[in-house]
DNA sequence: GTAAAATTAGACGCCATTGTCTAAAACGTC
DNA sequence: GACGTTTTAGACAATGGCGTCTAATTTTAC
C-alpha cells in the first residue's frame, strides 16, 4: 500500500471532478452520462467507478468540490472589502468588480446556481450549507462590513441588512440578463456594471458631501 | 371532419401542457419521462404523440406556451404602472408588487428561468425571442415610463435604462435566495421587499422634497 | 342509433445508459 | 527486472425511456 502512488490517484480525482462539473453543469444531472464524463476527462469509465461508487456519489462530490472553493474564494473577495473612507466610490467599484468576476460570474458561480436551480429540490441537505455559506454568509458579512463605514460616517444606512442585499443586487443589475442566459462579461462590462451600481449605492447610502450627479441646488447646498 | 370536436382536443391539449410544464420544471427536459407527463395530465401516451410528434415537439410547444402567457402578464403589468407623480412611493411599491409577484416568482416565471438556464445553450433560438419580449421589453418600457415621471419632475434620473435595470434589480434583493431556491414568497415578503427597494431607489433617484429617511440636517434643507 | 374521430391500455423493438466483470496494459516502487 | 496497484478497453446484463403499432373503448357529430 505505497502512500506515494495517491498523488497519480489525486491527479486522476481531480481530473475527474473537473470534468464532472463541466458535463453535470451544462447536460444536468439526468442528461449527463459517465461515458461523456470520463471522455472529457480522459479516463476509463471504470476508473470512476472506482473512485466514486455510483453517479449519485460523484455528483455529490463534485457539488462539494465545488462548494468549497467557492466558498474560499468568497472569504478572499470578502477580505479586501475596503476599510478607509475616502475615495469610497472607486474602493466599493473595486470590490463589486472583485465580487462579480470571482464569486459570481465564474464558473464556479455558474455552475452552483444552475445545480442549486435544477437539483435543489431533490438533495435540499446538499445546498442547504452552501445556501447558509455562500448568499447568507455574504449577506452577513457584507452587512457588517457596511455597518463599519456607517460607524465611521462614511455611510449613512438604517437597515444594514437590506442595504447588503441591495448593494450586491445593484451590483448585477447590469448583468443578470448575462448571467441568467449563462454569458461571461467582458472586463469592461463588469468595471461599468460595478460604477453604475456603486454610484447608485452612494446616492441611496452615501454621506451627501461625497455623492456625485445630485441634482446641482442640492450638491451646492451640501458642498 | 367535424370541427367541434376540437373543444375536447383543446381541454386535452391544454392538460397535457399544463402537466409537461410541471414535469419540464421539476426534471428539467433530459429527466422528464412522456409517461409521468401522461400521468400528470391523466392522458394516454398515446394522446401526447398524436397531439404532438416527439418530445422536443411538446417542449418547445410548453415553452412558447408559457412564453406567450408571461408575455401577456408582462404587458398586463406594465400597463399599470403609475403615471401620477403624487403619492410616488405607494404607487411605485404596488407596482413592484405586483411585478415581482405575476412576473417574476409566480409559476411561468419559474418555469422560464429554470429552464433558459438548463436548455438555454441547447436552443438558443427558442429563449433568444423571450430575451427580446420578456427581459429587455420590461428594461425598455420601463425606462420609458420612468422617463415620463422624470419629465414630469418627479425622478432625477441621468440614465433611464440602467435605472430601469436598477430598479428591477432592487426589487428582487430580498428576494433573489428565495426564488434561486425556487420558494414562492408570501405576501407580506413581498409587500416587505418592495417597499425597501422603492425607498432605496427614491432614495437615489427621488426628488430630494419626496424623499424619506434622509439625514435630517439634508431633509430640513430641502423642506 | 350510427359512423367517424379520438382516446386508451398494452405490447413491442430500439437505443442509450448504468453498473459489473474480466483480462490486458501501464505505472511506481523496490 | 519483479511485484502490487492502478488504469484501461471492452464485453455484458439489466434497466428505462422513446416512439410505433394494434385492438378495444369511449366520445362526439349528425
Amino acid at each position: 500500500m505505497g502512500g506515494h502512488t495517491q498523488r497519480g490517484q489525486c491527479a486522476k480525482r481531480m481530473s475527474i471532478l473537473d470534468a464532472a462539473a463541466d458535463v453535470f453543469c451544462r447536460q444536468g444531472f439526468a442528461g449527463a452520462s459517465i461515458d461523456e464524463i470520463a471522455a472529457v476527462a480522459c479516463v476509463s469509465r471504470q476508473t470512476i467507478y472506482n473512485h466514486y461508487r455510483e453517479k449519485e456519489t460523484l455528483f455529490v462530490a463534485v457539488v462539494e468540490d465545488v462548494m468549497t472553493r467557492a466558498n474560499a474564494m468568497l472569504f478572499s473577495v470578502l477580505s479586501s472589502f475596503p476599510e478607509k473612507a475616502d475615495n469610497l466610490e472607486d474602493g466599493l467599484t473595486a470590490f463589486a468588480v472583485r465580487l462579480n468576476k470571482n464569486c459570481i460570474c465564474n464558473h464556479d458561480g455558474k455552475f452552483l446556481r444552475k445545480l442549486v436551480q435544477t437539483e435543489g429540490e431533490r438533495y435540499p441537505h446538499l445546498f442547504e450549507s452552501w445556501r447558509q455559506q455562500g448568499p447568507g454568509k455574504l449577506t452577513t458579512a457584507l452587512s457588517a462590513l457596511l455597518a463599519r463605514l456607517a460607524h465611521k460616517g462614511a455611510l449613512v444606512i438604517d437597515d444594514f441588512d437590506v442595504a447588503a442585499r441591495q448593494f450586491v443586487a445593484l451590483g448585477n443589475a447590469d448583468l443578470q440578463m448575462m448571467t441568467l442566459f449563462g454569458e461571461t462579461p467582458s472586463d469592461e462590462e463588469l468595471e461599468g456594471a460595478a460604477r453604475n451600481a456603486v454610484r447608485t449605492f452612494l446616492k441611496a447610502y452615501g454621506r451627501p458631501a461625497d455623492v456625485a450627479g445630485r441634482p446641482p441646488e442640492l450638491a451646492a447646498i451640501a458642498g
